[in-house]
DNA sequence: TCAAAATGTAATAAAGTTACGTAAATTATA
DNA sequence: TATAATTTACGTAACTTTATTACATTTTGA
């Protein structure tokens, strides 16, 4: 659905593109961050070919035209990079693995922000709003996650919990109908405890929102899904950036929240920070 | 050092910029993609100024004129970073929410990912490798980072947990000494529990880690202090990002204390992570 | 009031696009 | 299998858009 990267996609199209094409497809896939920067007719002579044959190529990439091929091209190569080289390396120090990590959160972030279905989200802060309780579920990484979203919902002022415990999930989903939401967090959605327990819940005429990898099987069992295409963790050293995703996400659906239930409700989210400042010391400034 | 996004750049010139170049600033800041796509008669007629001062204006700032100019921010655009002013609006829809606090998120870690002392990670994960035990301790939503920091660093063979309960954290610290480590979590550093908690423990002789805002009291109380400059939440609206600055910094410690204990410990990590396998379903691919 | 800096106007140059014609390739038909 | 018909690929040249430069005018500050 949404934009990959120009240069793979050129790669991709490359046994499918007619002489002249080729020739330019050759010409840029050599040398992209020097395509960004010459002209049509430095490229074009470049191919040995006309320059209506690169604006032709440009077009068929769905490009405007030739300029506005660079950019795009320009954009693939500043993500691109950061994506190829990015991996922390046994030999790195503090310098070095700091940013790796810190980027490679970022790039996952930039990529959900992309990619999220709003749709979805819509569905799942209606079925939120609507909720008469709502259960956090998550096992493992994804506990923690769930207790932190009880901690941001609490405040909406209606019956929140959160759960790490299999059993007790099991007993609640088992106990629960129509008007309970259970908010079942799962990185790989293939975890059987957290399949099982949407199972019930949903058989008791509960919702269910999975917050989990796409096509799981735990998606495949909630009411709403909020699929979450995070790529697998292929380096040792890295950190599973789901959960950070999750986390974010979290906070995108309790903003959409708040916002539905309008201005009158900010005194109450005030009233809620306020009473924490008595156990505060006092700010300098 | 880490290369400059060209949208900081600008911004962090803006007090020195004369008139018309104010003006072309802004209608680029204001929406910095719509500028890539944008020929320099329409900018300039946007910003009411003339072509040659857009020119001007991109010379200023090191491009080789207007074209070169729309390449570099796009690919400042491109490595995830947006502009910082985008607040929740009250008549936002979902459309204009979930991107604006993802981005948020995102730039509040490329401003950490830039601040970030190297040395002070560095000290505290000599101080984490050192540990005979470590206790995490959070309050609130700084509960959930500790319990996530547990879930990560048991996997490193040593005692660790995590506490969310002031009392048990009080219990804790009056019993540690020597090689033990208190990791205390808080966004504000100003919970009086919290940091009479710290002060306990460094009585003892135990060692505090304080991840917290710089200068506050916490910080002052602990052995070595991360300080994580998380700008305030200034909008109703705008989650607290600290909670997720902290987890990848924990993220980051993670990973430093990995490396240092060398590739010879990569089996263990590769065992307690195939150890969950039993408990999937099968992935179809 | 003068000099320096800032900004705009208009001419010019550069770059990109379109329309159209020719060549090559493909397909169909004898 | 040859060749006509048709389609597709490609280039030339005219044209349009876009960007830059040179220079004039205005503004600012001493």
């Amino acid at each position: 659905m949404h934009s990959q990267n120009l240069i793979n996609v050129i790669t991709d199209a490359l046994p499918g593109l007619n002489k002249s094409e080729t020739k330019v497809a050759k010409v840029i896939l050599s040398d992209p961050d020097a395509a960004t920067q010459s002209s049509i007719a430095a490229l074009a002579k470049k191919a040995s070919v006309s320059e209506p044959s690169v604006n032709r190529f440009c077009k068929r990439f769905n490009a405007a035209g030739f300029p506005d091929f660079k950019l795009k091209l320009a954009k693939s190569l500043a993500s691109g990079i950061r994506f190829v080289n990015r991996n922390v390396d046994p030999d790195d120090d503090v310098g070095s693995y700091t940013p790796k990590i810190i980027d490679s959160t970022i790039n996952t972030l930039a990529l959900v922000r992309d990619k999220i279905s709003h749709f979805r989200v819509n569905q799942v802060v209606d079925k939120l709003i609507q909720a008469k309780r709502i259960y956090f579920f998550g096992l493992g990484a994804s506990g923690s996650v769930a207790r932190d979203a009880e901690n941001k919902f609490f405040r909406f002022n209606l019956p929140v919990s959160s759960h790490d415990d299999v059993l007790m999930q099991r007993m609640l989903a088992s106990t629960g109908g129509t008007g309970d939401v259970f908010f079942i967090i799962s990185h790989t959605g293939r975890t059987k405890e957290v399949v099982e327990v949407a199972e019930i819940a949903r058989g008791n005429g509960s919702t269910v929102i999975g917050l989990t990898a796409a096509d799981s099987p735990l998606a495949h069992m909630s009411s709403v899904t909020l699929d979450v295409d995070v790529p697998e963790n292929t380096d040792e050293y890295m950190p599973m950036a789901s959960r950070i995703v999750h986390l974010v996400i979290l906070d995108v659906l309790a903003t959409g929240v708040t916002l539905r239930r309008g201005p009158d409700f900010l005194p109450h989210l005030e009233k809620i920070k306020n009473s924490l400042k008595p156990t505060r010391y006092r700010s300098e400034s």
